[in-house]
DNA sequence: TAACATTACGTTAGCCGTAACGATA
DNA sequence: TATCGTTACGGCTAACGTAATGTTA
């Protein structure tokens, strides 16, 4: 067996051309570089470098070694990765969301069935969510739609509504609800990271200009202090967690009304019994 | 980077089952298998055994592992088989025989001309000796007909025609020259390893009985005093190495008599220079 | 009691870095 | 003269084996 040590240090001299690059690559001295090749010639029973008094170079034989030194290389990191990698997917939990609320909510749920497990949280439009819980990507999903095929165990968590939230200055407010179209072309100020609604605020009102906020106290802020119109949650209106001094307007598209889901792969319903048994239609409400 | 020595370690645990019988196959000792197996799950970060106080078996990020290490223990295998072969093979020269003569003349040519080199010698029937040669089995052949496709480089080397050797009483010494079938039906004594000639014999006589002999000096002991007919090759019989007391009776049929081509890849042709312009018609005489 | 894993401890083999040398462009 | 590879040497670390301990079947 050849040490993985020595073939690192052939691969380094094959790339930096001089047993002091490669040294010095590797943070170590001459003389080791040395002394190894000359084991590893030893070792092999085979000479890989043709030598003048102060110059070495790989002889065809060499080349191959390096060559093949680099396939256990690969091998050796990939047993690494891999071994670290399935390990860690022992102890996390990968679940993605399909919007903020369910994040919010489910979150502390989650850290309390599955205490010493990581939960890995990823937030985006759910178009291939069920794509992802059958590739592994995610144990488990909230969504705004129910699986549209076999292979997956789901349950209604809850329901949300969205506001426009506006000055009561805002001529908007003469309407008792409103339809998207009539924000069309406005200025609002919006949250990034908010799964699916963005792609649904983008196709429904093409021409509103959208003013993106990464940060959510800024957000806060400029709602505060400006007169942009926002949107608003009837589950943070409900909880009092308000913008002071703006009136709340419900929409009437249906596309702002949506029902969550929560959702895993049929064969890891076992696994999850305990949080589906938890959560009832108003977990999120 | 793992030491692939404690892969070794792992791999040999998972095989054995126990730390004490994986340190006996191994040569060492518990304590340094003990220690090898916390220094790599210290490396990786990972657990991977389950202690009892007097026992340990792999998790499943264990079984990962050990599968894992089997692969970059079997690529520095490869590497090792891989580095040794291409070296041996820039120091051995491959040559295909399809005949006994051809061997004997060109075993001390091919000495003298790729000294140092380690001449490896096959002889068979030469049916394959085309491919093997575009294979890179073979880099010279010596065949019985020319080359059935483009591709290589060869030349002419000689000639060589079968007789009979029978005891003057033989009814045989009747004719002048003689037909193979006239052969048919009889026992003969045979060398084994004739290259292309047994399977010439084996269909122009097919219920002949052929005595096959293994060693060269048997065969003579046994020719020398018996009576059964013998095949002797007009080379042998020009160097006046022959039977005593036989006679040597031509053979009329086209088989029996044959030509011998050296052959080499095109693309090698410049390689083996010189050993073409050493070569003639006569080469094998 | 026999087999097993672990801990403790003293020893040593092997590798490292520094220094010196010789050769080359 | 600067760079490169090799050799020599002293120091040190990391891994080893022996022995002892504790546990289990």
């Amino acid at each position: 067996m050849i040490d993985i040590y020595i073939l690192q240090q052939l691969a380094a001299y094959a790339e930096c051309g001089t047993l002091s690059a490669a040294a010095e690559k590797l943070h170590t001295s001459q003389p080791a570089m040395t002394r190894s090749m000359k084991k590893l010639e030893d070792e092999l029973g085979v000479t890989l470098f043709e030598r003048s008094k102060n110059h070495i170079s790989l002889n065809k034989t060499g080349q191959i070694a390096a060559e093949y030194a680099q396939r256990v290389l690969e091998a050796d990191r990939d047993f690494i990765e891999k071994v670290r990698q399935y390990d860690r997917s022992l102890h996390t939990l990968s679940v993605g969301f399909c919007a903020p609320v369910p994040q919010e909510v489910f979150t502390p749920i989650l850290n309390t069935i599955f205490d010493g497990m990581t939960i890995s949280a990823d937030m985006k439009d759910d178009a291939t969510f069920f794509d992802d819980l059958e590739n592994g990507i995610y144990q488990l999903a909230i969504t705004h739609s129910i699986p549209d095929r076999e292979g997956f165990y789901y349950k209604k968590c809850g329901e949300e509504s969205l506001f426009v939230s506006v000055l009561p200055s805002d001529p908007l407010t003469f309407y008792p609800e409103i339809h998207l179209k009539d924000l069309d072309g406005l200025s609002i100020l919006l949250l990034t990271k908010i799964g699916f609604w963005a792609n649904m605020h983008r196709a429904k009102t093409p021409h509103t200009k959208y003013l993106p906020q990464i940060d959510r106290n800024t957000f806060n802020e400029l709602a505060e202090h400006s007169a942009y119109p926002i949107f608003a949650s009837d589950y943070f209106i409900r909880r009092g967690e308000r913008i002071q001094g703006r009136i709340d307007i419900p929409i009437a598209d249906p596309e702002c009304h949506t029902e969550y889901y929560l959702v895993c792969a049929e064969s890891e319903r076992d696994r999850f019994k305990r949080l589906f048994s938890l959560v009832n239609e108003k977990t999120i409400y």
